[in-house]
This record gives C-alpha cells, structure tokens and sequence, in this order.
DNA sequence: CCCAGCTTGTTTAAACTTCAAGAACAGGGC
DNA sequence: GCCCTGTTCTTGAAGTTTAAACAAGCTGGG
C-alpha cells in the first residue's frame, strides 16, 4: 500500500509490515464489530461482558476485585468503575471479604446470569461467524498457539514462576 | 480454566474456548502494552501513532478524512476528535479540499514527521520484541494470513467487489 | 433548474478509560 | 504495641470513544 519514500521512519519488513497491518486491521474489526453487537444486545460493552463471564464461572458466582481484574487483563481502577456501571444496572453486588477487611467480592447477581444467558448465544454466533468459521481446524489450532505465546510475552509477572533463577 | 457447570451459558466447544481466550488476552495485553510504551515515549496513543504513520505515506503527506479514517478503521466522528487533538499539539493541520468544499484534507506537518520518526524505532521495537521475536517464520505466516481473512470478513463492503452475483 | 437524498465532516453529551493520588488495612520487624 | 512497607480498592479529573444529531455541500432525476 504505501510508497517506500527515503522520509519513511524505520519500519518492519515488507513481510513483517504486511502481516502487521493485517493483525492490526483485523483485531480492530473484529473488537469494534463484537463491542457493537453487545451494546445492541446486551446493553454494555465487550469488556464487561467478559467481567460477567468469568463471574459466572466462578465458584458462587464470586469474585475478588484483584482476581477478577487480573483474570480479565484489566487494571483495578478500570475495573471498580466497570462494576459500579454493572451494579447501578442490577448485574453485580459488592460483598465485603470476611478475611480480609480491604478486600471485595464482586458478585453475579441472578439478574446478571440472565442477561448473560439471555444474550450468550448471539455473542457466541458472533465469535463463530467472524472467526471460526472462517478457519480451517489447523488455522485455528495455529492461531490458539501463536495468541498463547504472545500472551506469555506480556503477562505482568506471576508467582516467581518466571524466577528460575530465584530457586 | 472454569468448572463446566450446568448454569454455564451455551458457549465455545473446549478448544475454541482455549483459542478464543488466548486471542482475548494476546490482543488486551498487546494493545495495552503498545499504548503504554507509546504514551510514555510519544505521548500520544497507539491509535493516534497509526494515524500519523497513514498520512506520512501518503503523498504529500496528506489525506482526506475519510479516507484517513477508512484506512485506519475508525470512525469519522473519532477521526474528528483525533486530529483536533494532533492539530492542538501542532503534529497535522488541516486544509479545505479546492475541489470539494465539505472536504478536509489532514496534513502531517514537520513537526509531525519529526515525533514520527524520533518515535518509530522504539515502538518498531517494542512490536518486534512483543510479537516477531516471539514466532517462528511459519508462524509469522500463518498469523498474516489468518488476520487477512479475518480483516477481510469484517470490512464493511467494498466497491462491489464482493458481489459477484452482480456481474 | 430544483429538490430529495446522499456524503462529508463536525459537534454535543454521555460513557468509558487512564493516571495519579489517597484511604484503609495487612504483615513483619523492632 | 508501633512503625514501616506493601496490598487492596476507590476516587476525581483529564483524556478518549461512542452515538446521535446536525450543517453544509454534492448529485441526479424530473
């Protein structure tokens, strides 16, 4: 697409700039396609429908706000304002933690698991239609195991797991 | 990761689920990431950074916003914003189009391409570091392809080209 | 020519995200 | 106990995005 002009920053390659730009396009659509679809059919955006998600399949429907940020790659101050959202709409209580006094759980409500079922399966075509439909089985087993190593890459450091050299 | 328990809405075979959550948090994780380090060191983010690469391969460096806008896939109205935001830090103007008289050109100024190019290796870095270092060139392959096929499926249409039972 | 309908781009307000700061508690050493 | 440091979570303000509505210019059929 573009001229490679002698005032052009460095840049990647021509192959890497196109599968680059791919990846860019592509993570974008489909982001700003599934975020439309939830705000029509379930009333918020993707984001806090995957709160509710993992909220669901959590042992008594509760989580604590860290791990329910951490689990879902968001930070903690995002995610105090998201469940706030979801609380003014009835989908998540707050819960003290007994243990420790800082802490919250934050709780599907049967309101929440509602929504979530009611609007689950059109989010789930969506998913389908855009993505695994469009994949062979291999593509899909390929593209699982690139998006897991980039994930790793990234995650904010976890339990001295990383620390080999700490043992 | 959860317990399949009965309550659980209708949702993504194992396999797709494991793909579909690692392609969720490669794209979060990455896209934070990417946003982090440009803020820090260009101050602007990863979405303005595309914009002001577009424009810098166009010719003349310039473009008219709607074509900036499909070119980058947002929409005009977040384009609007954008480029009053780049125009306030003096890196695009703005210009009437002669021939249109609703249109607007976007224009990447010198100072622009200047933060453009004193930008552009660190974040080529961070892409390469986050995301070529980590594949095998099979790999690299296989992502380019998938997210064209994926891109391709969500573009909103395109000059009849994808109507051939129009012909 | 004329005007209904489309396109271009902006604007407003509300929603969402980020960043920095801060309140409250926990845990450990003294 | 008492301090020190780190953790948990919230807040407020500033910045960004979205959705809907709008002004203005274009376009083509009558």
């Amino acid at each position: 697409m573009g001229s490679m002009n002698s005032r052009e920053p460095q840049w990647l390659s021509e192959d890497e700039q196109r599968v680059w730009r791919a990846y860019l396009h592509a993570t974008t659509l489909l982001e700003d396609h599934l975020d439309r679809q939830l705000q029509r059919d379930a009333k918020m955006p993707h984001v806090y429908f995957g709160l509710l998600v993992q909220l669901s399949e959590a042992p008594r429907r509760r989580l604590r706000m860290t791990e329910l940020a951490m689990s879902a790659k968001i930070t903690r101050s995002r995610l105090s304002h998201a469940i706030a959202r979801l609380e003014k709409n009835g989908w998540v209580r707050r819960e003290d933690c007994p243990s420790d006094k800082r802490g919250q759980f934050a709780i599907l409500t049967d309101e929440g698991l509602d929504v979530l079922e009611k609007s689950a399966p059109g989010h789930v075509s969506a998913v389908r239609a855009a993505l695994f439909e469009r994949l062979t089985p291999q593509q899909q087993k390929s593209l699982g195991e690139i998006m897991m190593i980039v994930a790793e890459g990234l995650q904010p450091k976890e339990a001295g797991a990383d620390l080999p050299w700490l043992r």
